[in-house]
DNA sequence: GCCGTTTTCGGCCCGACTGTTTTCAGTCG
């Protein structure tokens, strides 16, 4: 049975549920019930045989209900309760829910006493003061709708974890030239390393009688472009990238609880919380109490031993297991930055990059590298300056004589070779044969069925000289969803095959997902984390990589850049010797 | 709607901030 929807349509509809059940005042728990569903959806790598073997109930958060309307989904592309709901809710009514300080309950009031469905009509109405005779609202409430409608179709998109990075980073440093503070660090989704975040959260310790002045520190920081509240322990600021920045401060021996709370996720803090009344004690922001008696932690280590359990990185806590493994003391050891001896699939000036090859090479010496695979398009990327056979000999003879200056540095001979529309590669084996590691990726016609998208790249992985298929999905973050593409089956094929699956790490890729990084690893499919830089400067991006890679509970051995060159060349030559 | 080493019924995490209110509802994370 083909299945009329993938998971994150599926997922979508349920967290469409949950918004319209909230706002027609149905019982909130039922409302969580949805939330969880699509959430765990999201994360399920083998969805479709789940469905197929009636075993989707087995899953934790998808009950007998639940399970019915995936199915019902799966199978005819629609859900009659879903269609019930949307009657009763006029179409634009939904969208009002993505204005900040707009929640169901004022949605619901807006819609029934004035007719208001839409955003568009709440600006109107907020602009001919309708909102200030309202009961429960009020002329500031009037105020700030208005603001923040206009701040949503300013910015309305979240944005790549390369920017919030920098600027939380920069944040941080700031305030870390304040002599009262004690502790900072950067909390929430950007701390998860998720491959998109809506905003930046930051957590400081200090004494209660220096508070004001940090505060007043913060919202004053010419990166700051405006206020949208400030209290004495919480302030929320927009920055003039755009990005909004929370700051929350607790004095020192409430921070590790603080930073635990604010790096979440919301799921893995209400598991997490579940797990200690369990114990007969109590989590909040401010501590971990038995009773009325709070037990001190200096850390988050701390905190989890308290609690029976292993230290979970930040990237695993997503409520996907990480809790169940640290009672068992299964945590892996995540792959780190350091672990990386080598980088591959880097551009040159041959074709779309920038740097001369002998550039690139030299910026990963100086930054510890033991090798790098040069990787530039092959001839049918012609946008691209691609490499054609006579070129191709060119830039080996240049490898060859770099290799020989730079020894022990190695240079590998690579290519990003396209897979044609039919699952045929741009060279033939005679061609291939000449490089030391092949990566594959699609480049066009992204407009295939699913189907012929997944068979066009398990064919191009059947290749023998193929080494890495590269950025499996075509996504672009906040800007192109990849073309639809049973990424499960290209995994078993990879597994199947030998082939690598590359975790590109340039920011606004971040593909293969994380969450199909676990399926792979279980699979058995090595990952190799490439930051496919066109520039020197996009060498640093493996560090999204990893972060990637973190979240999907990868360690050093599932990676192929963990491994000296001479490990990379046999990889390679095992699949056509 | 989900869940269960006390439970198949009766629970379901916790607190800050804002604005509209005289004690709290709504939103957010």
């Amino acid at each position: 049975m083909k299945s009329k929807l993938d998971k994150k349509q599926i997922a979508a509809i349920l967290k469409e549920m949950a918004v319209l059940l909230e706002i027609l005042g149905e019982n909130p728990f039922k409302v969580r019930a949805h939330e969880n569903a699509a959430r765990v959806i999201e994360g399920l790598p083998n969805l479709e045989e789940l469905v197929a073997r009636d075993a989707l109930i087995s899953v934790k958060g998808i009950g007998e209900a639940m399970a019915k309307k995936v199915k019902t989904l799966m199978e005819t592309g629609e859900l009659p309760a879903h269609q019930r709901l949307l009657e009763k809710v006029p179409p634009g009514v939904l969208e009002m829910i993505k204005i900040p300080g707009v929640g169901p309950k004022k949605i619901r009031t807006l819609w029934q006493e004035l007719n208001i469905i839409s955003v568009d009509e709440l600006e109107e109405a907020c602009s001919k003061n309708l909102l200030a005779e309202l009961k429960g609202f009020g002329k500031k409430t009037q105020e700030n709708i208005l603001r923040n409608i206009a701040q949503y179709r300013r910015f309305r998109e979240r944005h790549l974890i390369s920017d919030a990075l920098q600027a939380a980073r920069e944040l941080v440093s700031a305030l870390s030239t304040l002599s009262v503070i004690e502790r900072c660090d950067i909390a929430g989704s950007l701390r998860r390393r998720k491959e998109t975040v809506k905003d930046i959260d930051l957590v400081v310790s200090a004494a209660p009688e220096h508070r004001n002045d940090i505060m007043n520190f913060f919202v004053s920081l010419p990166e700051v472009d405006s206020i949208t509240m400030k209290g004495e322990t919480k302030s929320t600021v927009v920055l003039t990238s755009g990005i909004s920045a929370d700051l929350r401060i607790v004095s020192d021996d409430q921070y590790p609880f603080l930073l635990h709370h604010l790096t979440g996720s919301k799921e893995h803090n209400v598991a997490l919380r579940q797990h200690a009344l369990q114990l007969g004690l109590k989590i909040s922001e401010y501590g971990l109490f038995k009773g009325e008696e709070m037990l001190p932690c200096n850390d988050e280590a701390e905190l989890f031993q308290k609690l029976g359990m292993q230290y979970i990185p930040p990237e695993l806590r997503e409520n996907m297991g990480e809790i169940e493994a640290a009672l068992a003391h299964r945590i892996p050891k995540l792959i780190e930055l350091e672990d990386l001896l080598g980088i591959i699939h880097v551009h040159t000036n041959w074709s779309d990059g920038v740097n001369t090859i002998e550039e690139m090479a030299r910026a990963c010496m100086e930054r510890g590298y033991q090798y790098l695979a040069i990787s530039d398009h092959s001839q049918a990327a012609t946008y691209a300056n691609g490499l054609n056979e006579e070129r191709i000999r060119q830039q080996h003879a240049e490898i060859d004589d770099l290799n020989t200056r730079l020894t022990p540095f190695r240079i590998l001979k690579s290519i990003e070779c396209d897979i044609m529309a039919d699952g045929s590669l741009d060279f033939p084996d005679e061609i291939l044969s000449l490089f030391d590691l092949v990566i594959v990726s699609v480049h066009s016609r992204f407009n295939m069925s699913e189907e012929e998208a997944t068979q066009r790249i398990i064919r191009a992985m059947e290749n023998p000289f193929v080494t890495i298929l590269g950025h499996p999905t075509g996504r672009l973050l906040l800007a192109r969803d990849g073309y639809p593409l049973n990424q499960s089956k290209v995994i078993e094929a990879a597994a199947r095959l030998g082939v690598a699956i590359e975790i590109n790490a340039n920011p606004h890729r971040l593909d293969l997902d994380w969450r199909m990084c676990r399926y792979a690893i279980q699979k058995g499919v090595k990952l190799s984390i490439n930051p496919d830089a066109h520039r020197i400067e996009g060498l640093k991006d493996v560090e999204y990589g990893v972060g990637i890679a973190r979240k999907g509970w990868v360690e050093k051995k599932d990676v192929l850049n963990t491994w000296s060159a001479e490990e990379v060349l046999n990889f390679a030559r095992n699949r056509h010797s």
